[in-house]
RNA sequence: UGGGGUGUGGUGUAAUUGGCAACACGACGGAUUCUGAUUCCGUUAUUCUAGGUUCAAGUCCUAGCACCCCAGCCA
């Protein structure tokens, strides 16, 4: 297989646009224009023969929350890799610590998985599943002298690990015999033991520059349920414990997990070594930062349970739950993390390229329609009260096939308040005291008449309609007749923070002080086109000049749809206007 | 001198491993447009610093600087 890829000829000027249908198919190489530094390693180890070639990824969650942004880009880093090398996918939940875990996070995180286009076939696991094999290693490791029962408690155990630039001492335990370690290992399995009061420890080197050298613990003694095990253990296995000796067991051969782990990985490998079993190879890649929002599971707790978002799904929530509540498409988010790339740089994102990625995708599939947000009635003198002109639009102005569309034009129709500017300046090209517009597939009206309430505010406009296709006018604005309109609640979501980075606050302050109090906006008489009352929840859909809307699953209701903003259009005269 | 990592445009990733710093996104300017959207065209860098090796350095050497991670019986 190594020999088949030397042979092959590396492309010397790959095309950019790659075709996705070859991946699975062509042996690994010179494909993509560029590689990044993982491939690089799996390119190398494929070309070395090593693990015949073959790679296997796997995604290890741990069940004690939601899935967010940062977590799809381990999900396509890991299942992209296996999906292009032709290999394996494996899910597999890190459930080693029942007092955090909960069933309801593991359902949630397999349907986020799966969402996102994760293929993990029949083998979906869990670290659990190996809390018998993962015992009989540690008996193996105690007969072999590498392991030992402590008695330190925890204050004990940190006062006896030393510091960053001291070294740590011995603990007075260490040197139990191979027998008195067995006996306790056992009696702490039975539950002989309360919490706290022993651990199993790996003894490798208490002087270690490396903390996680020190003596780390194998086996704690929780007297917890476990979501899956029940009551059937009482010890429950460390991460560094379990994590590498699971990848073994899969055959996993590449185990890509974030940058704090680096220093975990001579862990990762002394267990492995000293268990003589397969050993896949760690390799560290930098998690995913965002700007104007926040990341760490603490903080998205916090979010929730204090209700500033109304929940995990809360589509202002950087979760994937949230993400899809709010519109995200799937491919979106897998584009997205592709275009970030992956490297060992501690980099932040821009939202903007979030964004982005949506806007791309739904540019695409979504279909038009009209939607007025903040309504301005305009009354077309010339149309009689009880006439309805039925007007032609395209479902998709570059995409002919998807078809065309009825639309009802009376004598009153409502139009964008932003659309209709009493002192407009010279580069404004909508409604304008006598001037003229045209009404998007219909046909251009004017300005005769401006009223205002007592206020001074403009509460309605008149003017006159003329049925011309063919005149040029400078702007087109969006409407909806009236008498037919649709009023449903449109819900506006924007950033959840105002600002790029939330965690940088001042001494005493927190990162909810940075919330943005604009994040949402709920209008409730939006009026929109008719035939967004079929639309069914879950559709998507382009407000022409608004934005990308998503008709959300939970609130709608059959005839009366509750739409989400996904994200807004591009508006260059909206940053002209504002500068 | 505790250890482990990382520094390339506004942002993110490349650079055939010593050979003209490329791609994407944004931003800016322009063209097209019945969405101020989309699309199209153009513009956008003293490679963290200072020395050194070399015909040639982002890449090699030396010395610095900055940032991230590690003292859970969390993962």
């Amino acid at each position: 297989m190594a020999a088949a890829d030397d042979a092959s000829p590396s492309p010397k000027k790959p095309s950019p646009k790659k075709n996705p249908a070859d991946k699975a198919a062509e042996p690994a190489g010179s494909r993509t224009p560029s590689r990044n530094f993982i491939q690089q390693i799996i390119d190398a180890d494929r070309a070395a023969g090593k693990n015949d070639g073959r790679v296997h990824t796997r995604f290890p969650p741990e069940p004690n929350g939601y899935l967010h942004i940062g977590h799809a880009k381990s999900i396509c880093l890991n299942f992209g890799l296996a999906n292009e090398y032709g290999g394996k996918f494996n899910l597999r939940f890190d459930d080693t610590n029942p007092v955090k875990e909960e069933q309801e996070y593991v359902d949630a995180i397999i349907d986020d998985v799966h969402w996102l286009g994760g293929e993990w076939e029949d083998r979906l696991f869990h670290a659990s599943d190996y809390f018998e094999q993962l015992y009989e290693w540690a008996v193996q490791l105690i007969k072999a002298g590498k392991a030992y029962v402590c008695d330190l408690n925890a204050e004990q155990m940190r006062e006896y690990r030393g510091t960053l630039k001291e070294p740590g001492k011995n603990s007075p335990h260490r040197d139990r015999t191979v027998d008195e370690n067995l006996k306790l290992l056992e009696e702490m399995r039975a539950g002989k033991y309360p919490d706290g009061s022993r651990t199993l420890r790996a003894k490798i080197d208490m002087a270690s520059p490396n903390l996680n050298m020190r003596d780390p613990v194998m086996y704690r003694i929780k007297h917890a349920h476990h979501q899956r095990t029940g009551d059937a253990w009482c010890i429950y296995p460390s991460y560094d414990y379990t994590h590498g000796q699971s990848d073994s067991i899969e055959g996993i051969t590449h185990s890509i997990c974030t940058l704090e782990f680096e220093n975990h990985r001579p862990l990762y490998d002394w267990f492995c070594r000293e268990l003589g079993i397969h050993h896949p190879q760690q390799i560290e890649f930098a998690r995913l930062n965002l700007t104007y929002t926040v990341m760490s599971k603490r903080k998205l707790l916090e979010l929730v349970r204090d209700r500033h978002v109304a929940g995990w799904d809360d589509p202002r929530m950087p979760t994937i739950r949230g993400l899809r509540r709010r519109g995200f498409t799937a491919e979106a988010i897998r584009a997205f993390c592709e275009r970030i790339g992956v490297a060992k740089f501690n980099s932040t994102i821009d939202m903007g390229w979030l964004e982005d990625a949506v806007r791309e995708d739904l540019n695409e599939r979504a279909p038009r329609a009209m939607a007025v947000l903040r309504p301005l009635k305009v009354v077309l003198t010339n149309v009689p009260a009880d006439k309805t002109i039925m007007v032609e639009a395209p479902n998709h102005p570059q995409k002919p096939e998807l078809g065309t569309r009825q639309i009802p034009l009376t004598r009153e129709v409502y139009i964008e308040q932003d659309d209709f500017m009493e002192d407009a300046p010279k580069k404004f090209f909508r409604l304008k005291p006598g001037g003229e517009v045209r009404l998007r597939a219909a046909g251009i009206i004017s300005c005769d008449e401006v009223i205002k309430d007592a206020a001074g505010n403009v509460t309605e406009l008149r003017g006159t309609f003329d049925d011309d296709h063919s005149r040029k006018v400078k702007g087109t604005i969006h409407w909806v007749s009236a008498k037919h309109a649709l009023t449903t609640d449109v819900r506006l979501y924007d950033r959840l923070f105002n600002v790029p980075d939330p965690d940088d606050v001042p001494e005493g302050g927190t990162f909810l002080d940075h919330l943005n109090p604009d994040s949402i906006a709920v209008i409730q008489d939006a009026k929109l086109e008719p035939s967004l009352a079929n639309a069914a929840p879950g559709d998507q859909f382009q407000f022409e000049r608004v934005g990308y809307f998503y008709a959300d699953p939970v609130d709608s209701q059959p005839g009366q749809p509750v739409f989400n903003r996904t994200v807004t259009l591009r508006d260059s005269w909206a940053k002209a206007a504002g500068k």
